[in-house]
DNA sequence: GCTCACCTTTACGTGAACGTGAAGGTTGTG
DNA sequence: CACAACCTTCACGTTCACGTAAAGGTGAGC
């Protein structure tokens, strides 16, 4: 039995977190400043001390940042709730009770449900804008061809559009 | 021939435009002031005239804040050099000879082209994402599965979860 | 031609999301 | 234990994307 209650969860420290994750230090404190994620613990000299999984979190809110384009208020809102986290964290660590454990993961469960539903939302809100923008470019290449037309001249085979059969 | 040089094109004041789009007057004259959009004439008393494709241009451009989440430089690069655009504005209104309708046409063409791009990339990465947290919710709900086995309790059933039978 | 609602420019204010020192404490390696 | 490299907490500065007056001009109806 391997140290079962010390495994050694290599924790790192704000910089080694920032060349990992793209942000800078100051952006990750900032994030704590808002309540976005707390440090998985301090050393005895007030270190921040980070493990994984505050890790994939960072990296979840940058992607929420750069790739959705949320705010930081939003991405508050879809995380919902650090200080649960924070909890279930000490009570995951502290208990085996698969009681506690079916909790903090049900929990979790519904959370990450609704992380995907708003997720979806936004997606189709750009596939329905990718369409309009779509159709634009159907108006536009009606317009050149009634152009073609006016003139008697067949339409210049596009390279760019090899199934124009429309 | 009923009045070809002039056909009333309907143009609208700020605050109609406002009213319209759900932007405020301040904002639209902001992104005039960042180069978005210039408006399609000024009356004798110097108030701001736009016409339907300014509309279209401002609901584009609020979607592309909203939905797609960028920012307002990026979309300046999305809708790449309104001055273009208001030289072609000009051009397509003098003229009816085909040959500049064409040349206007085609500009506008692969512009769009490039927007489509860019907002499928951004789709892209999104629903990447999703397949992540997809992912993550596969992982919590394995870790469920193996508590209601280690505890030889029958999963509840989920009507969330029709189909799991993985 | 007066009036009122709308418009103009100019300019300072604001909240979000950090950047950038300053002043000092911590770690770990020689 | 010295010392460089990292860290800490303030705290002020900055850019973006507007909000909000202030001071005055415009336009349509009576």
């Amino acid at each position: 039995m391997p140290d079962t209650h010390n495994p050694g969860p290599r924790l790192l420290r704000i910089n080694e977190v920032a060349a990992e994750t793209g942000l800078t230090t100051r952006t990750i404190r900032y994030y704590e400043e808002v309540g976005l994620l707390e440090p998985a613990a301090r050393s005895e000299g007030d270190y921040r001390l980070y493990d994984e999984s505050d890790l994939e979190r960072l990296q979840f809110i940058r992607s929420l940042r750069d790739d959705a384009g949320f705010s930081l208020a939003q991405i508050g809102q879809l995380l919902e709730d650090e200080a649960a986290r924070q909890r279930n964290r000490e009570r995951l660590r502290q208990t085996t009770d698969p009681a506690e454990r079916r909790l903090y993961l049900t929990d979790a469960e519904v959370r990450v449900q609704r992380q995907i539903a708003l997720l979806e939302e936004k997606a189709a809100r750009l596939a329905s804008m990718i369409d309009d923008v779509q159709a634009r470019l159907g108006r536009i290449r009606g317009h050149i061809a009634e152009l073609d037309l006016a003139e008697r001249k067949p339409p210049v085979p596009d390279p760019a559009t090899p199934g124009s059969s429309a």
